[in-house]
DNA sequence: GCTATGGATAGCCTAGCATCCCAATGCTA
């Protein structure tokens, strides 16, 4: 989308900005580039509809900015930013994301001795060049030579599903300190985002110097960044950092607040709190030097006038207005989802056969499961064919009537994911479709077609009476694919007419739908479902990393479709 | 350069830590 593409320009003039030490517009660039970056809609649409007006309502865009997104739609260039990739033809975005590395750096560096990129840095560090520069020293150079290896091997985000297991572990080790009265994850893994740049924990001591003494001798520590009485900050084997920040009891819930963020969000909090004379910072919220809050988050946002509100929400994409007006969705709960719609058997080359997820299932507290195996397209996935369904049908009936004997009101449901073909037609004949309890499609094949294409490819899907659930709706996979090119919109339109459910896809590379998507979804009244897309039973547990997506997307239980009991579930289906 | 307030001007979130140089700056969160 091209909104990316100026976000990314928008970004890179804050940062030639910053190397200028310029005041204050570098905050604004980048105010309007988060702004593009999490716009939904497509700026070329805004400005073709409502002009050079309409660019000026997207928040954190002036007269100026407009200008230059405006220059660029027509241009393809905006020479303010030439302008400036001419005086610094520097890759600005890679040296800045080497750790310790900022604009300042990337400045100098280029003065003194013309590094333009992570290939030239790494070279003049190692060849010792850099030690010699004015207030750079040894130590810098050291950092900096160990900050382009971490990021030539990590691309320097992590998926949250690969982090919080880890996250829980070194909490839980932390806790057996005496001295720990409160200890939480803080960050971009308390919102739950679906990928980590590191990790931050926050606790309540009463003897900081000894926790962090503790937590710098944790196993499995690679580097100690640094380390002071109250903070420090390591890297672990597994390769990301992880900051611990110990504070006192009575600030505890001021820090939390403050280092769950996001920075955005805090940055609005601030805002109300100087309005109201207030000052908010990680120690509390304060009226002169009398501290009138900071023992908890929900005193916190009391004072401030809201009630508090659950981390996943908390973007600054409106949740501070909502809360203020006291509106505030009762966003669907962990322990919400009643079963999982989307489990590849064995029959299909999964690892577990029927009856062992129905076992997993009910040890997570599940009341049903759907069996969704693929069809006969994938042949790589051992798809199945209309015969193989019917086979499999009668074994479900058999797996029911066992659990009714045992008086268990568990069920297992039949499902399976289709495909859709470039067509939009689906790869099973629909006397079979008709039978199963629901059927799942989604597209395997083809990923690059044109938007106009895809989109009606979808719609096609979508209008088949027999298709109930679209999985993975737009096909990204994090860090590797990109979305489908599609009109998303008009998807919507198609999955309401029709009461299709759309995929909230567990898996913690796919986490598709994502956030924003599943807003509009909600907000288009188009229903959807959390589901694993497991291949074994240990996927199962993936469940939470969709969960924590639909919060995200402030969706609530009516919204999600498996939070519901089973006849309604069906009646739906039906 | 944006926003808010009022029609030109003020204000823009805040603090700890490391490094380099011995008080200041830059980076990060």
């Amino acid at each position: 989308m091209v909104n990316q593409e100026i976000a990314q320009i928008f970004y890179d003039i804050a940062q030639f900005l910053e190397m200028e030490a310029v005041a204050f517009k570098p905050y604004a660039y980048e105010k309007a580039g988060l702004a593009l970056e999490t716009l939904a809609e497509d700026v070329k649409e805004i400005y073709k509809k409502e002009g050079f007006e309409g660019l000026k309502k997207i928040p954190g865009v002036g007269e100026n900015i407009a200008g230059k997104i405006e220059e660029y739609l027509k241009t393809g260039k905006i020479k303010y930013y030439e302008g400036y990739k001419k005086k610094y033809p520097v890759n600005i975005q890679e040296l800045t994301a080497v750790e310790g590395v900022g604009p300042k750096m990337v400045r100098d560096l280029w003065k003194y001795l013309k590094i333009k990129n992570l290939f030239d840095l790494e070279k003049a560090s190692r060849a010792g060049k850099i030690r010699d520069l004015p207030h750079f020293g040894e130590k810098t150079e050291k950092n900096i030579l160990q900050g382009v290896a971490f990021l030539k091997r990590e691309k320097g985000r992590f998926l949250l599903g690969d982090i919080l297991p880890t996250v829980r572990e070194i909490i839980e080790n932390l806790k057996s300190l005496k001295e720990i009265k409160q200890i939480s994850e803080a960050g971009s893994v308390r919102r739950r985002k679906e990928t980590i740049g590191d990790v931050d924990i926050l606790v309540a001591a009463s003897k900081p110097s000894k926790v962090i003494n503790y937590f710098i001798s944790l196993p499995g520590i690679v580097k100690i960044w640094g380390n002071g009485p109250t903070k420090a900050s390591i890297r672990l084997e597994t390769g990301f950092d992880v900051d611990l920040r110990v504070v006192p009891e009575k600030s505890y819930g001021s820090a939390l607040q403050y280092f769950t963020g996001s920075k955005e969000h805090n940055i609005v909090l601030r805002q109300i709190a100087i309005n109201k004379g207030l000052k908010l910072n990680e120690y509390g919220l304060f009226r002169g030097k009398k501290m009138i809050a900071g023992k908890t988050e929900e005193e916190i946002y009391k004072k401030l006038g809201m009630s508090v509100m659950e981390p996943e929400l908390r973007e600054n994409t409106g949740e501070i207005e909502t809360a203020i007006k006291g509106r505030l969705p009762k966003i669907i709960g962990y322990k919400d989802i009643k079963g999982d719609l989307h489990c590849h058997s064995n029959w299909d080359g999964g690892a577990n056969s029927i009856e062992e997820i129905a076992q997993a299932a009910i040890k997570m507290g599940y009341e049903y499961i759907g069996i969704s195996d693929h069809t006969k397209f994938l042949r790589i996935e051992h798809g199945l064919n209309e015969k193989q369904l019917v086979r499999q049908r009668k074994e479900i009936e058999k797996l029911n009537e066992k659990f009714k004997v045992q008086s268990s009101k568990f069920k297992v449901l039949h499902g399976c994911e289709a495909n859709i073909m470039p067509d939009g037609s689906i790869d099973i004949k629909d006397e079979v479709l008709e039978k199963l309890d629901y059927v799942i499609a989604g597209i395997h094949s083809q990923f690059k077609m044109s938007k106009g294409q895809m989109t009606k490819r979808i719609i096609t899907a979508v209008k088949n009476s027999n298709v109930d659930i679209i999985s993975h709706p737009t096909g990204r996979i994090i860090q590797r694919r990109d979305e489908y090119q599609i009109d998303f919109d008009e998807i919507l339109k198609a999955a309401k007419e029709t009461n299709t459910i759309l995929e909230i896809n567990s898996f913690p590379g796919r986490l598709d739908l994502k956030d924003i998507y599943i807003k509009k979804a909600k907000e288009a009244g188009v229903k959807m479902v959390i589901n694993t897309d497991s291949h074994h039973i240990d996927h199962l547990r993936f469940i939470e990393y969709g969960i924590a997506q639909a919060r995200r997307g402030w969706a609530e239980k009516e919204d999600i479709v498996n939070s519901w009991q089973v006849e309604e579930l069906l009646k739906l289906f039906s």
